[in-house]
DNA sequence: CCTACCGATCGGTAGG
DNA sequence: CCTACCGATCGGTAGG
């Protein structure tokens, strides 16, 4: 009885709700946040599935908890390093390829967790979806925050549509996922990585080509 | 007991089966294909859940069925009209638009049925997965046709990847999905179509372009 | 954090 | 095509 059989180490600062939301967050990932199960999740850690509802209340919360550290996860793996590279152009591109980078080393086992989770979305509406939204939207906002701060310092040539380019260039990214994960295609990381790249080269002025290559 | 209170009219021509694939389809666009419920379709059609189930042997065949019956429908309305214009820049032109037509006029309820279940199933290996697997590298397949036509018809400029350009054009079409659905972004279509138009008459030779004006 | 339980619903079956 | 049922599992609760 006091022999706790377990594969999963407790972890000794972590506390069983984090734990609890880690593991919840990585299936996710794979299967989706609505089949996501309180008991498959209890049987999981070793613990009763009561237990495990206590810490949150209902499914609901439970999830929306899952929501909130999977954008912490991606804004360690995406955001951080990039706001180390200067606004404008190239903080721009180093968001997009940290967001590849991402995708490469499976930070979520079953690819981008917010791609997953906005396709299962998007046709459910309540709590659940407008807290995917808004974090889809951040990522969209940071994007085009630096598209626009790259106008500012005159690194897109004049004709470029900043919003237009950013619908672009987020197309890449998020097909790159899908193309990999349904149709196992090994290309597809690559083939993003320089649509980004050659259409970054396309819309830079001569500053921005500038900013690029320092 | 003799008066069946139906909102569906049995659509004297359509067999029970069809009737139940295409409900199964349009639900299944909006909240995917696992949480499709035999029970719920079931109601839905005023019949009982055994009768139903008779017709299918279990909930996978149930499922394959209506992933067959959606190729049918995105083959009428994407690739159908699509051939009519000529081998190479116009038909691959023709079946991107045409795509994007198909979403906005909301042939799915829920946006593009193959965009929602790929993402459902691109984690979950088995019978379903690979049938989606197929019917969206058909999709693929088509396009690289195309382009590979164009290539031969020196439709496009020299040093265009064909891959490449495939990759991004699908790129284009599938985030108007996304974020149509998810983000309510009204633009989306727009953007893809821009998107499209843009990167076609980048790659076109100047045969290439003569052939897209015709 | 636990055991023990609830009503509802799931896919599927028996038998007609 | 139906009624009547199966075992399993769902989210959630009572009570400790």
């Amino acid at each position: 009885m006091a022999i706790a059989a377990k594969s999963m180490r407790p972890m000794p600062g972590e506390s069983t709700r984090n734990r609890i939301v880690h593991i919840a967050m990585n299936l996710a990932s794979r299967e989706g946040l609505e089949s996501l199960s309180i008991g498959d999740l209890a049987k999981e850690l070793g613990m009763s599935k009561s237990g495990l509802f206590a810490h949150f209340g209902s499914k609901e919360e439970l999830q929306l908890a899952t929501i909130e550290a999977a954008e912490k996860v991606f804004g360690h793996a995406v955001l951080e390093s990039a706001f180390a590279a200067p606004e404008g152009l190239p903080r721009l591109r180093a968001c997009l390829e940290n967001y590849i980078r991402y995708l490469e080393d499976c930070i979520f086992p079953g690819g981008c967790f917010f791609s997953a989770v906005a396709a299962e979305y998007d046709d459910r509406p309540g709590r659940i979806r407008d807290r995917i939204a808004i974090s889809m939207r951040k990522w969209s906002d940071v994007l085009l925050e630096q598209a626009k701060a790259a106008r500012e310092r005159d690194e897109l040539k004049p004709d470029v549509d900043e919003e237009q380019l950013v619908f672009e260039l987020k197309a890449y990214t998020h097909e790159a996922n899908f193309s990999r994960r349904l149709l196992d295609d090994g290309l597809a990381l690559g083939q993003a990585l320089k649509a980004v790249g050659s259409r970054l080269d396309d819309v830079a002025s001569r500053a921005g080509r500038a900013a690029l290559r320092r």
